[in-house]
DNA sequence: TTGTAAGCGTTATCAA
DNA sequence: TTGATAACGCTTACAA
């Protein structure tokens, strides 16, 4: 059937341990040796068996990507990118999707623990988590769009995140420097959970604050609902116009929210941007082929995603953690305007 | 350190193949045995070491799921259902995008040699895969949106598509029973590959040949590029709109294209669909939300993964092969009408 | 430079 | 109903 170490052996005339050393490039082999084991690996198709090797070793070259709803598109591209490079370093991309009802880091360490991980990536979810989460999982951790508890020790995981309190309050004095002040929001949070759109709730409201104008909960209402998406900008953004006549601008935490939003705009007879302008977070391609192509919070998915492996690597290769944060981008594509009334 | 079945055992006061037969509930067991087993592994919160699992067992529970490209939505819907099914499922999920220089048979038979994997789903691609190929596989082969060459005998793989020549021809036959006559077309096809898209562009002829309109190649200016997208569908418009002032509709063989396209359409000062009428293929939510929401072809994408993963768990639990043909549904949001001219 | 042999943590056979 | 014990395919001392 399938060729193992010691058909090899057999075939090119070596003892098994010369084989293993041959291809894995550990000790010395004679030249002559290496050339009958390559020759009879080619012969037999010869593939090591990776759960025999990762049983020896105690580890194995699988990265686990946890990921808090695999659906969305911003996601959907650092995945891609994730992919993409730990494919290039002959890693293997393992990939969990965990619903809102989960708890990542309860679905982390017990992945963690099976043994066949050597790294775990989270993506989304909520912020700070404790040491005790990352001591508990005993390999590598990056957190990417989140990051840990401000009294976990830096040494014990890494993580690639933009501010996303600073980035939003950027984005909505953007809005009210157009002279808006009727801003909507459009958020989405499950339970009370401290997630990156709560950090940008915060963003919202401190630019609020700043510029003299009333935070108004009418503004920014949200369902509690187990959903963000298209569909759940839409819905947050009729309710939201129909009691709001006066409003001139809205703000979306992400894309996708952002194009409901948009829909909702337009459907309701209202143009963009001359009676309501709209602002989305993420800068996903879908935004930018939008009619009319929606401003955003650009965040640098691709290199989010990079750095993100690269951190992996670096943890797996010296141990070494680090904490990056990046900048945003806001991309004018002509949806947000003065306001004219 | 991590718990062995030897701790358990040790803790528990049994022998580790009773600890074995306890956890898999093969073989009998003492009520009392099981429970002191269960207290243990509670205590030691231990979790098998799947690495010597798979290893002793020569099989594992991870499934491999192959996609060409898996930045398109319309995959990423499948993805995100499929994964949620073999989860559910108690099954792994590892993901590999196939890169378009890659052939994914090859890609398959590599990783399906490595002994980790218990099946292997090939979503995209070509059609046509040969006998050899899926017998060079070893494992159950589920393929998502393609199939196999006639030629190879079913009890060898399983498949999950819709017909793309009549599905794309009877959308085609819509568009000329609305009086368009000028129908450009928008596809992609790397190299000269049998695709989905080539079946599609095969169905756009044939609508046309029962109606007596001249196939005109400049309607159909592909660019042999390796992408597909939002970028490609508005680059591609953008020169068959330049060429052909008389085109009265427009139908892209994915939804990622035609929103592309839709912008194209747009931004060259058109109307859809008084000017043009824009067609897509998927039913990707983007179309949906877009605006003009986009009329679609739209394939079962939730139905289709869930039917491939319910292949290979018959393929897997029972050998039972299975080829799926569903339909699509044309999706009417008022991108398309009558011709005015 | 090489081969022998001892595990890695399981499962399964077999005798008790 | 149980518990030794022999694999599974690999890596790696250790000895030759």
């Amino acid at each position: 059937m399938k060729a193992t170490i010691k058909d090899i052996a057999k075939l090119s005339g070596v003892g098994i341990a010369t084989v293993s050393r041959v291809l894995n490039g550990s000790g010395a082999a004679s030249k002559e040796a290496k050339e009958r084991v390559m020759d009879a690996v080619r012969e037999l198709n010869y593939i090591p068996n990776s759960n025999a090797r990762n049983l020896k070793l105690g580890q194995s070259r699988t990265i686990l990507l946890l990921a808090k709803s695999i659906i969305n598109p911003f996601f959907q591209k650092m995945i891609y990118v994730i992919e993409r490079q730990i494919s290039l370093r002959g890693y293997s991309l393992e990939i969990k999707n965990v619903s809102h009802m989960d708890e990542e880091m309860i679905v982390a360490q017990r992945e963690a623990q099976n043994g066949n991980l050597c790294g775990i990536i989270i993506m989304g979810g909520r912020y700070g988590y404790k040491e005790e989460d990352f001591k508990r999982l005993r390999i590598p951790c990056v957190l990417v769009t989140i990051t840990a508890d401000e009294s976990v020790g830096k040494e014990l995981y890494s993580s690639v995140i933009i501010d996303d309190q600073k980035e939003s309050r950027k984005a909505v004095e953007s809005l009210i420097k157009m002279g808006h002040r009727r801003i909507g929001c459009i958020y989405n949070n499950y339970g009370s959970l401290v997630t990156p759109n709560y950090y940008r709730l915060q963003g919202y409201k401190q630019a609020l604050e700043e510029n003299d104008i009333r935070y108004d909960p009418g503004l920014v209402s949200t369902i509690n609902v187990m959903e963000s998406g298209y569909e759940f900008g839409f819905k947050i953004m009729k309710n939201i116009l129909e009691q709001n006549r006066d409003m001139s601008a809205v703000i979306a935490m992400a894309d996708v929210m952002a194009i409901g939003a948009a829909k909702a705009v337009l459907s309701s007879g209202l143009r963009i941007p001359e009676d309501i302008s709209v602002m989305g977070f993420d800068g996903i391609e879908e935004a930018e082929y939008y009619n009319p192509a929606l401003d955003s919070v650009g965040q640098p998915a691709q290199q989010m995603a990079q750095q993100a492996v690269d951190a992996m690597m670096e943890m797996i290769g010296s141990g070494t953690t680090s904490q990056i944060v990046l900048e945003t981008n806001i991309i004018r594509r002509g949806s947000c305007a003065k306001v004219n009334r």
